[in-house]
DNA sequence: AAAATGTTTTTTCACGATAAAAGACATTAT
DNA sequence: ATAATGTCTTTTATCGTGAAAAAACATTTT
């Protein structure tokens, strides 16, 4: 086996919710844009769409014949992309305890286990060690440091100095500028969750990493937009461990993101500095809260 | 060809000069950690010494037969690692114009003009792109973002942020710290470069490189010391294309380096702060005035 | 018994090969 | 003439393979 056909399956799956929406589709290069694809897969798509009968194809003409059935689609899983399998199991056995700091990785045992080519899990960890939670020995092995205190110390940090200088570039951006129509949506989108907190908590990580990154784009520099992808990362497998007072937590948070903003409408840079680092702060807490480890580090 | 074997001749020209200085060779474990390679690598190595009556080997005695000759040590360029080979060639095109931004690699056109495979080419490009020059298309190619005034201006912005934290740290680091001792023999190290400047300014990138990783280590934070590896990469390459004025340019450098170190010795933060700041002020300046592009950004 | 040497096994590194996906070129339809 | 479709070519993603190098195990020497 060489290559998966994840991309075609992906697209094909996206491709069928748009035949709800219309009575025929439109030109191949204009589906291409719509869902990300080349043409070619794009012609990969329609030539099993109308092979299960659920468009008539010919030339310009795609007619949809029937709404798409829930057995149409290709089964999530199949639609993953090798680097997304790979980060899963790997982070699975990272968090699911037993990775002590300087443990060392195997890649092989690593294919092996996940059922992939070597190659690939390399590739994942090269892309992987940018995170800071693995090292590798010269031609030899990699070695976790470990998910401890320390790594969200040093994180936070970081994210603590780039995000204040963010958010102080973002309030000083022209009145003109676009981002404002963009903090205006994020505010509403916030007051609505705010609103149905009870039942929609969970879908603050999301609203979370989006207001984040609007903000560190302020700051125009790609190291500062790229480092959020550390962060990102962390809080997203961070979310999926730590339940514990989620819906407390995200409440408290949601309220300090709506302080935040109107900071930031007001342009005042004292209250910016001030509504953006009581946020981090707790964002910083509850991140420490969540990695059990007694002792704290020398350096406080 | 599968792998080439540098490591082994790497080794064994460090281990042709270890003959010179005794009548007989240590152990093969011993051996192993002196040259920084496997005991695999040491006896591949022995054997080849043995067969070239360089010495005479049996079990534990290794008796030193003869001095090592030229046209004992492998070539120079046989001992270079694969990703040094493409990173040399990758930055060679790179430099040597005709690399507009926006320009997209080509994987297996590049592997072919290095004369590599292309899985290599890839993990180096994985591993490169977090320099921040390039930018992978999502199943596709790779885009050039250029060695731009941008870039610049966002490498220094950041570097002077860590720079001047990582200061602030080491000032404040304990009197029976090793680091100060490490910083007087930089000191010492320094001086006698001035001394002998109009023969040796070149030999300040290297003791740069090591004064600034030094001052770095002292955040104790993994993303700040990490982050240096962008800068020196960028300034070795820096400091190979641009000649000009080389000597004034590192005279002045060292000179701001002992005042630097001065500042870090009197333990007082307002005035590390001030000779960090001019430091880095001339570099940033510098590495400015190297990039030809008229027109300044938008966001000064 | 500790440390070295001798031997075998495992892992890393790099390649060529192959299917998926993208892209380029030629042709046809509006 | 522009934009779509049809066809062919190139590139990317992934694997299995084999040599280099590391690591583990067994045996001998001090």
């Amino acid at each position: 086996m060489s290559k998966s056909n994840n991309v075609y399956k992906d697209a094909y799956n996206r491709g069928l919710r748009l035949l709800d929406e219309t009575r025929s589709l439109p030109s191949e290069p204009e589906l291409g844009t719509l869902l990300g694809v080349s043409r070619t897969t794009v012609r990969t798509i329609l030539a099993r769409m109308e092979e299960t009968g659920l468009i008539d194809w010919n030339k310009r003409s795609k007619t949809v014949l029937r709404e798409p059935r829930p057995d149409d689609f290709f089964p999530e899983d199949e639609t993953d992309t090798l680097a997304e399998i790979i980060e899963r199991s790997f982070m699975r056995r990272l968090l699911a305890g037993g990775a002590e700091a300087g443990m060392q990785i195997n890649e092989l045992e690593l294919a092996r286990e996940i059922g992939v080519g070597t190659t690939s899990v390399r590739e994942f960890l090269i892309r992987f060690s940018r995170f800071g939670l693995i090292e590798k020995r010269r031609n030899s092995h990699w070695v976790l440091k470990g998910f401890t205190r320390a790594f969200a110390l040093e994180l936070t940090e970081i994210r603590e100095m780039f995000e204040l200088r963010s958010a102080a570039a973002f309030a000083a951006l022209p009145e003109d500028s676009p981002v404002w129509a963009d903090l205006d949506s994020l505010e509403d989108e916030h007051r609505l969750l705010a609103r149905e907190i009870a039942v929609r908590f969970n879908a603050f990580s999301e609203l979370d990493e989006r207001f984040h990154r609007l903000i560190h784009r302020a700051s125009h520099n790609r190291f500062i937009v790229d480092f959020y992808d550390v962060i990102a990362m962390i809080f997203h497998y961070h979310y999926q461990w730590n339940k514990a007072q989620e819906r407390e937590r995200n409440e408290v948070a949601v309220q300090e993101h709506l302080a935040y903003i109107a900071a930031l409408k007001s342009r005042d840079l004292a209250k910016v500095d001030a509504a953006c680092r009581k946020h981090l702060k707790s964002a910083r807490h509850t991140l420490l809260t969540s990695i059990p480890e007694g002792r704290q580090p020398l350096r406080a």
